[in-house]
DNA sequence: TTCTTATCGGGAATGGTTGTCAATCCCGAT
DNA sequence: ATCGGGATTGACAACCATTCCCGATAAGAA
């Protein structure tokens, strides 16, 4: 086989990038692109918006950052602490999230996919509620 | 107490909302509101594109049709069998589905929730595959 | 039939997200 | 140091599902 012609696309890091990434990690909750956005150009590091999407995106393709989709269909990124797959426990009040573990249900999910004849499946499952300090 | 002086707000049967539900019961698969109503159209039955999504807005809201949350962010709405709390199993290349039921899931979500001090718990969850008749 | 008002329709507005493309910057090679 | 070119950026336009607006229409009670 012959070598690779075209070199493995390397992955520049940039201002950009790290600003993103900085913003995330000082960020407990789930936050949409355009909240983390406006945290940007409020710590006077300014990054453009299409460029927010841009490093979201790769970000998740990458397994960097966890995603969730609202109700209304925004979508919101969160740096997961967590390397191995897990689900969410997320506060409808402030946001707060809490990564949980669920070997039940992927083992429920993989079973009932055989059973009616599916494969290659994934699934989705997030939990919602109200967290004791919003309670108050 | 004196009586309601506003009489409960009457559900009028009109036309455009029987025809949506026609194209739902004909339906098998989750359908996007802008699907449902190219397809009112193509039957020469047809209804305006604000009034579909009224329409959908008030049958989910009486929990007529469960809707479901793509990828993209597009909502899709499907009118369901069973009247009872389920979940879908969904084929991603034809949008077949089946109605499952989870009853450890939820037990699960409610017993994670009460551990980490949350109330008022509420959980998606979803399963995606791909069905033998699209394997082939 | 007449009246009240829920409902309709369609076009404009909204808002998150993606596309465009010239200017700019990273980085390995020179 | 600096060169060169390809990855990356950013301002703005384009996209598109969904919602808003409001005058016209029609369901249902009297």
């Amino acid at each position: 086989m012959a070598p690779d012609p075209t070199p493995p696309a390397a992955r520049r890091s940039t201002r950009q990038r790290a600003a993103v990434l900085t913003v995330l990690d000082s960020e407990e909750a789930f936050r949409s692109a355009q909240e983390i956005h406006l945290e940007l150009v409020r710590r006077g590091d300014a990054v453009g918006l299409s460029t927010v999407y841009r490093s979201l995106a790769s970000m998740s393709a990458s397994a960097e950052v966890d995603t969730l989709l609202r109700d209304d269909g925004e979508t919101l990124y969160r740096r997961c602490r967590g390397v191995t797959h897990h689900h969410h426990l997320v506060c409808r009040g402030c946001g707060a999230t809490v990564e949980v573990d669920g070997p039940t249900v992927e083992r429920w999910a993989e079973r009932v996919a055989a059973d009616h004849g599916y494969d290659e499946v994934t699934h989705t499952l997030e939990v919602f509620g109200r967290c004791s300090a919003c309670r108050g």
